[in-house]
RNA sequence: GCGGGGGUAGCAAAGUCUGGUCAAAUGCGCAGGACUUAAGAUCCUGUCUCUUAGUGAGUUCGUGGGUUCGAAUCCCUCCCCCCGCACCA
């Protein structure tokens, strides 16, 4: 099959027939849906085009079940993606010009794309380009930029509206920024670096321990630790002994000025935390090691020694030592205190050393007084070379120190406190007494897109949006019992989601691409913030794109107008210079379109995309605009556990998977292979065998219509209306419910059965393939548009129907009067005699049978299970159940009766889903009878138990007649 | 750590909310058969174990318990896997 010529060819009629281009309708329903829209920065992959494929399907059917529907599309490029990867083209990054290049992108168009906004605008193209090679039918007029001039009028307008809601303020952040370029995004994603995307920060508390004086200024080793609850267990300080450390000059919080020694790489970082910090001079680690300094908590002098696990990248690169809770430490001082040898070459006094003792101060679950030595022996843990033991061993004690532990009698104020309230307690209290300080580090190394490090810095008026409302967040929570959220999972997932969204820093400083914050220019809008209302912009965004509006024209008054209806359109007409009518038509666009019915998006959203998207639409707009329902997709895997990602690569290319796998293949694929909420991995068997179903159904169809077709009813017609509407209406019902896999089933496999049932068995009336085939063809239109217009196309030709398209038609009607469980369960009941028989010519070994007898269940049996299906309406108590039996007449069976209902009470497939009754029973055999003398070649003969008496004759039941083979 | 998801036959994957037609859909794979000169494609049949002239029995849905006349489904224990955690749609 020529799947791409039938590919572009109907996406040409959809187009021209502007399908996906709805008009305002206000008598006729509508559904506006969108997917989360995508950074523009560089190729989509197959992980995008399952979520979207879900959205179109949904979209088609809403259009087919009478509703006016809108799809729109945009794209993302805020931040610095964009122009990071511009300025790579401009550097001719071999890399990057190669895959372009790859990707049929001509050396012309390249050179264009060193500027940002031919960048983005090649990538914007590409994508709406790839929406409608994958059969997507949408409004991408209305296709926009969240960096465009009329985008940065809407933000600002955002803005405005939040910050009169009271919902921005100002305070102290700590941000990942790059030294040279400001914020940056640390993330896996790797957007805005080079390196660490999977860093995160560390909550550091620094312990400041007295070191005498310097130039008459308190002077301090400084240590960097997670744990400032052992702080009583200290024993002494680990430096390393070649490293030189610097003596840093600095006022902290107190306000005091002070001297900290530390590695002058902390010397780097601390600077961007706090204010005044000047490196003085230097120091070795070997002029200290050796030496005392006063530890607060432990109240008391401790020795500096050396340790080979100080890394100066760390904390401050020196650290402080518990060794009863810290393997490391156990172990450093262990090495020493068994090697004189050791301690003589670093001019220390071994007695002193052999001395130290392990201070007990944690008492966790399964452990003794010290955690650390007993984890040391367990595994074996000899020396300080043991890096990944001791690694393991440290997790295991901060593990269950942190859950299980309590504070030791010796921890002052903290004693018998639990080790989780303890931790952030003596923090505080640490800090007020000017022991200590906090310090937030990053737990590897991150360096920028431009190759400068990243470092954690404080900024101190940074602009929030304050999510952490409580009226706010309540009343968003609130909303969620009336959202349609998929999956279901989400109803839990999201509103902790939407309860832990706190506090959001929504403007970067420095130049980004975006929208400047309206009332501080320094800064922009930053990703997430400007994408939150956005849906509602679709409904200018159309008239901007068709010249209509001005960036300038979107005024204060103008949104205020559209979107809230406050002041006049003829107001607003005015003040903007625009038509009133054109104003007035906006308004009324968004008064039919929104609110949104369905944002779909990946899992990667729920906690970060989506919250903010339904906490902005509550804060802003009238609870009529609130959007209705969120769906989420999963991803598509490369391999096991591993991520489509852009930037990691392994994605294919859009154009090149769709022409291998074809696109309807594809979409099949992801319908049907599994749930939407379930990680699929990208299978190419898998693919190819979606591909080669669709050949399949072409080449079935085509088979069909090449049959001598009777213009009489037959036999079979009754079954296959009843299943096939049947059928039809578990499609319908599942989708509805954004069931794709259950609806796929139906429709792809569970509706083409009965097509070759019903001509296997000889079924061959005109008028019903005639009025079933098109109904059958009509349902692929949800996730296999294309084939299904092609084969439309094909069967209205051969009937000589009229022209349509299936995206124009009407979802097929469930003849509600045409399903009759009876006449499905008819055929089953053929089938499965001739099954049985089977089954009987080969166990008994008969090759060709003389004669055949049916006979149909005694009739008392068919009575038996009609009461008895009334009575487990009642009760499901085996002894009630015999009882009430036996006052019937049918105890005269008893027998019988007490064998059967133990039997079909344990199973309850023994009891016949419907009874027919004997007397039709045994008229359907009768019908039957020729065709199944026909298929073994003998004679048949159908009889009943009461007319044959047989040993065999008692083993018929209702649904299921005995069987003699002679 | 905080929050969430999941473990189903050879594989993939429904079923779990609403317990009983669940030995468990469907697809793939595999086996046999039909068609064909042959292969492929297509169609039919089978595919937990045993048994049997069919409508029979047994053991299964991560582990171990419990509730119930009845559990893949409800409750508890334990084990294992995955995901998100903030200036990254």
């Amino acid at each position: 099959m020529e799947f791409k010529e039938i590919e572009s060819k109907w996406q040409k009629k959809w187009e021209d027939a502007k399908i996906g281009v709805p008009e305002r309708n206000e008598n006729k329903p509508k559904f506006f849906l969108i997917w989360a829209y995508a950074t523009v920065s560089g190729f989509q992959h197959t992980g995008h085009m399952r979520g979207y494929s879900y959205a179109d399907a949904i979209a088609r059917f809403k259009r087919m079940t009478g509703h006016n529907v809108l799809l729109c599309a945009g794209g993302h490029a805020t931040g610095n993606g964009a122009i990071a990867k511009a300025n790579k083209l401009a550097k001719k990054d071999a890399a990057m010009v190669e895959e372009l290049k790859s990707r049929g992108v001509t050396d012309e168009q390249i050179e264009k794309m060193s500027d940002v906004d031919e960048f983005i605008n090649f990538f914007a193209k590409n994508y709406v380009k790839d929406y409608q090679s994958f059969g997507f039918v949408g409004d991408w007029q209305r296709f926009m930029l969240t960096t465009t001039p009329d985008y940065n009028k809407f933000i600002e307008w955002q803005f405005k509206k939040l910050n009169e809601k009271e919902l921005i303020i100002q305070k102290p952040y700590f941000a990942n920024c790059c030294v040279v370029d400001g914020p940056v995004a640390v993330d896996p994603s790797e957007m805005d670096l080079s390196k660490g995307g999977t860093a995160e920060q560390t909550d550091c508390t620094l312990i400041k321990l007295d070191y005498g004086k310097e130039q008459g200024i308190s002077q301090y080793i400084v240590v960097a630790t997670l744990r400032p609850e052992t702080m009583y267990g200290q024993t002494n300080v680990w430096l390393d002994y070649d490293i030189e450390y610097v003596k840093i000059k600095i006022k902290p919080n107190n306000g005091k000025e002070e001297i900290w020694i530390a590695s002058s790489e902390f010397a780097d970082k601390i600077k961007y935390q706090i204010d005044e910090v000047k490196v003085i001079g230097k120091i070795k680690g070997s002029e200290l090691t050796g030496n005392y300094c006063y530890a607060p908590s432990v109240d008391r002098e401790i020795i500096i020694l050396p340790s080979k696990f100080c890394d100066p990248n760390i904390g401050t690169g020196i650290v402080t030592s518990v060794p009863s809770d810290a393997p490391a430490d156990y172990i450093g001082l262990h090495d020493l205190q068994v090697s004189e040898e050791l301690c003589k070459k670093y001019n220390l006094d071994f007695e002193a050393i052999k001395n130290i003792k392990p201070i007990p101060i944690i008492k966790s679950k399964g452990y003794g007084d010290f955690p650390a030595i007993e984890i040391c022996n367990r595994l074996g843990i000899k020396s300080q070379a043991d890096k990944e033991k001791l690694e393991e061993a440290k997790k295991e004690i901060y593990k269950i120190g942190f859950h299980t532990g309590v504070m030791h009698d010796n921890a002052g104020p903290f004693a018998g406190m639990k080790v989780t309230e303890a931790k952030d307690k003596m923090k505080e209290h640490l800090i007020q007494l000017g022991h200590a300080d906090k310090f937030i580090d990053l737990s590897e190394e991150v360096v920028c897109r431009c190759g400068n490090p990243v470092r954690v810095m404080r900024r101190d008026n940074a602009w929030f949006i304050k999510y952490s409302d409580e009226e706010w967040t309540q009343k968003s929570i609130k909303y969620l019992d009336e959202m349609e959220l998929y999956p279901d999972a989400m109803k839990e997932n999201f509103s902790s989601a939407v309860d832990w969204f706190s506090d959001r820093a929504c403007a970067r400083e420095g130049n980004w691409l975006g929208t400047k914050l309206p009332f501080d220019k320094n800064y922009t809008v930053e990703a997430i913030s400007d994408s939150t209302l956005y849906p509602i912009y679709y409904m200018v965004s159309k008239y901007v794109n068709e010249g209509l509006i001005k960036p300038e024209q979107l005024t204060e008054e103008f949104f205020d107008y559209v979107f809230l209806e406050r002041g006049t359109k003829e107001e607003v007409a005015n003040k903007t210079e625009l038509d009133v009518q054109l104003v007035d038509k906006v308004q009324k666009d968004v008064a039919y379109w929104y609110p949104l019915d369905i944002n779909l998006g990946g899992k990667e959203h729920r906690t970060v995309h989506f919250p903010p998207f339904l906490l902005n639409h509550t804060a802003l707009l009238p609870k009529k605009f609130w959007p209705k329902g969120i769906f989420v997709n999963f991803w598509v895997m490369q391999a096991p556990n591993q991520k489509l990602s852009k930037s990691k690569g392994g994605a294919q290319p859009i154009p090149g998977v769709s022409e291998k796998y074809s696109v309807d293949g594809m979409r099949l694929y992801y319908a049907n292979a599994a749930s939407p909420f379930a990680d699929i991995y990208f299978e190419e068997e898998s693919l190819l065998n979606y591909k080669a179903k669709i050949e399949k159904l072409n080449s079935f169809v085509d088979e069909i219509l090449s049959k001598e077709l009777s213009s009489s009813q037959g036999k079979m017609d009754a079954w296959f209306e009843s299943s096939f509407n049947s059928s039809l209406k578990r499609a319908k019902d599942a989708m509805e419910i954004n069931d794709f896999k259950t609806t796929s089933n139906e429709i792809y496999f569970n509706m083409n059965k009965l097509f070759t049932t019903y001509f296997a068995r000889e079924g061959n009336n005109k008028s019903l393939v005639q009025e079933y085939l098109p109904k059958w063809i009509q349902t692929m239109g949800l996730f296999t548009p294309h084939i299904a217009e092609e084969l439309n196309e094909k069967v209205n030709k051969f009937f000589e129907n009229k022209e349509t398209l299936v995206a124009n038609t009407s979802w097929p009607k469930v003849k509600e009067d045409k399903i009759n469980k009876e006449i499905e369960v008819s055929i089953e009941l053929i089938g499965e005699i001739k099954k049985d028989i089977k089954d009987i010519l080969v166990l008994a070994k008969i090759e060709s049978p003389n004669e055949i007898k049916i006979i149909i269940s005694p009739t008392w049996k068919y009575d038996f299970f009609k009461l008895f299906k009334e009575i487990l309406e009642e009760t499901q108590n085996p002894k009630d159940i015999i009882s009430k039996v036996m006052t019937t007449n049918l105890k005269q069976y008893s027998k019988d009766v007490m064998r059967l209902i133990p039997a079909c009470l344990k199973d309850r497939s023994k009891i016949p889903f419907v009874l027919l009754g004997d007397k039709k029973e045994e008229e359907l055999v009768n019908s039957f009878k020729e065709d199944i003398e026909q298929e073994f070649k003998c004679k048949v003969i159908v009889t009943t138990a009461k007319d044959f008496d047989h040993p065999k004759s008692g083993n018929a039941s209702p649904g299921k007649p005995a069987i003699l083979v002679e």
